[in-house]
DNA sequence: CTGAAAGCGCTAACAC
DNA sequence: GTGTTAGCGCTTTCAG
């Protein structure tokens, strides 16, 4: 930057001004400067302003894993919305472990970013504890852990209420649901299942518990497992409501395997929209979260923590569902792929 | 910093020492130190020390999309390898345009880390004149771009040759081959024929060139389209070699429609081994490229050259491949899910 | 509108 | 073994 300075003959301080694009600088000084970094490819020290700055411009984005697809696609798009504001992402993979989400909100690479978005599996309300430890925070998921942060949510309820309308209208009665686990009432599983009782509720089915099958984890054999289950048991169901794709994923695998129709014998739908639903055989109805409009509003939230000078009032943000429908309910299927 | 030093009544030196776990400091001076940190709760500041070292301790990561299979389990590889080196990934997703791939090499994000980890998907040999921008970088990639940087690639032509002999052992003879691209031969689609063809020689089975389709894209709607094409030139191949696993999922899904039977009729191997291949229906014998070495290899290229003096003499590296079969070629099918 | 000088928090010579 | 001191490259009062 001295060096710069000299050449445009110029000061240190209006080199700044002039990188910064700060105003009342008069044209020709400017262009002088600008030519100056031009021909000494100058590029100004990130680490320098930082120091100054007293921030980083970096953001985390604590995550079960990229190779999970409904993460990878979230954290393709948040990454691209933090770089419209600026901000670089840091992604900490926690492999859904206790430890590594605590890591990510007391750990030193904490201190090495101006915020953190996280997206807990593991931690609790009475983990909010931890959570104590300052500095801008905004939680992703399902549950509200502490009305004290920022939390982008998604419509669990009211998608899992319309999937189950949806093959209401078509006239299914005994519709199944894979994967709730008995207890996780606050959890993405549990919420699921809540708007599929209260759809059955509104069109005055009865809720038959044998028909809610828990699936352990949310992998495409653990779907392909659940769907068995129900099969062996004779239970007959004409539908089946998946609280997640991958499990839906593996249920069409069941269900092709042992001759039974899709969507004719039993409709099926998922919920997270993820680009495999697209192309899967039949293709896959599915509760699409608004994964955009998650990463969007995530890093608008904390951006705004991030300029704020004092405190800032916690929000709730719930991002609108859409019901996408596919083969799996028997919806046209010719605009889904090429076949 | 200050504070911590009065408060166990040393200089700020010792402070410094104690922090970076320098050799010759009493152990007595240490514990005390160490009780004024956690008391105080102090925590280096990153910006400061980065700028006084004259790095960052980050590193890039430019892929085009976290959302793709591959992509996404090698980023969580290459981050874990990462952070056992006390290394930071920032990902850049490139969506394989050749603007954000010259942007990753030369842009401003480059000044913010150390050296740069690029799987190139557009950027040619001639485009290395934009690779002449300063810094660490090694290249993830199957083609040589030039040999004056680091590569990390992966045995194409190999993996491809045993996965054709495995079929070629079973008595097929009618391989197909789904995905190169005319003109390609120097990037994974053309590197995987090759592998192919040499297989075939060394069998004295004649090369139809009429069995080789393209696949315009590498999604599993591009190879669900290029089996279909198979069938309707009523070509009757007995099996497929995929060169991506997505494009044999596809191929699977297409034949699965078709009624033809995997791997009675038609045995299939994909090529990439992603987590969906174990999952499938048939689960697919697939050319595993060996991601974990992939990762941790290009991590230790790249540290090479970050903690070296002068120049460092360039490095090609090939992973080892692996055949992985399943049911798409008749393998035991028992240990691959829970059905 | 531009210049001079101070200092962000840390590390590394160099003394003691 | 430990203390003192001088910057790393930038931004920013405060003068002019």
């Amino acid at each position: 930057m001295h060096d710069v300075a000299a050449r445009a003959g110029v000061s240190i301080k209006t080199v700044s001004n002039v990188v910064n694009d700060r105003p009342h600088i008069s044209a020709e000084t400017r262009e002088r400067v600008d030519r100056a970094i031009a021909e000494l490819d100058y590029q100004v020290n990130v680490s320098a302003r930082n120091l100054r700055l007293g921030r980083t411009g970096m953001i985390g984005l604590a995550i079960p894993a990229l190779s999970v697809a409904y993460y990878g696609e979230l954290a393709d798009l948040v990454i691209s919305r933090a770089a419209e504001e600026g901000l670089t992402v840091v992604v900490e993979p926690t492999a859904a472990c206790r430890d590594a989400e605590i890591d990510a909100l007391r750990g030193a690479r904490r201190r090495l970013t101006d915020g953190l978005l996280i997206a807990p599996v593991t931690l609790t309300a009475a983990d909010v504890t931890h959570l104590s430890a300052a500095g801008p925070l905004v939680i992703l998921g399902e549950d509200v852990l502490d009305p004290a942060f920022d939390h982008v949510t998604m419509a669990d309820v009211d998608g899992a209420r319309a999937a189950t309308e949806l093959l209401l209208a078509q006239g299914r009665r005994r519709i199944a649901v894979v994967g709730p686990a008995p207890g996780e009432e606050s959890k993405a599983g549990g919420l699921r299942l809540t708007g599929y009782r209260q759809a059955l509720r509104a069109a005055g089915v009865p809720y038959d518990e044998s028909l809610v099958v828990a699936a352990g984890a949310w992998g495409r054999e653990d779907g392909a497992r659940a769907a068995l289950s129900l099969l062996d048991a004779g239970l007959a169901p004409d539908a089946v409501f998946a609280v997640t794709d991958t499990l839906a994923l593996g249920v069409l695998h069941t269900l092709r395997t042992h001759g039974v129709a899709v969507p004719e014998d039993v409709a099926v739908v998922g919920f997270d929209d993820v680009d495999e639903a697209r192309f899967s055989h039949p293709t896959l109805t599915s509760v699409s979260p608004g994964r955009a409009e998650i990463a969007r509003t995530a890093v608008r939230l904390l951006q705004r923590r991030l300029v704020a000078d004092g405190p800032v009032e916690p929000v709730v943000h719930q991002a609108e569902f859409r019901l996408v429908e596919r083969g799996s309910t028997g919806a046209d299927r010719a605009a889904d792929s090429g076949e």
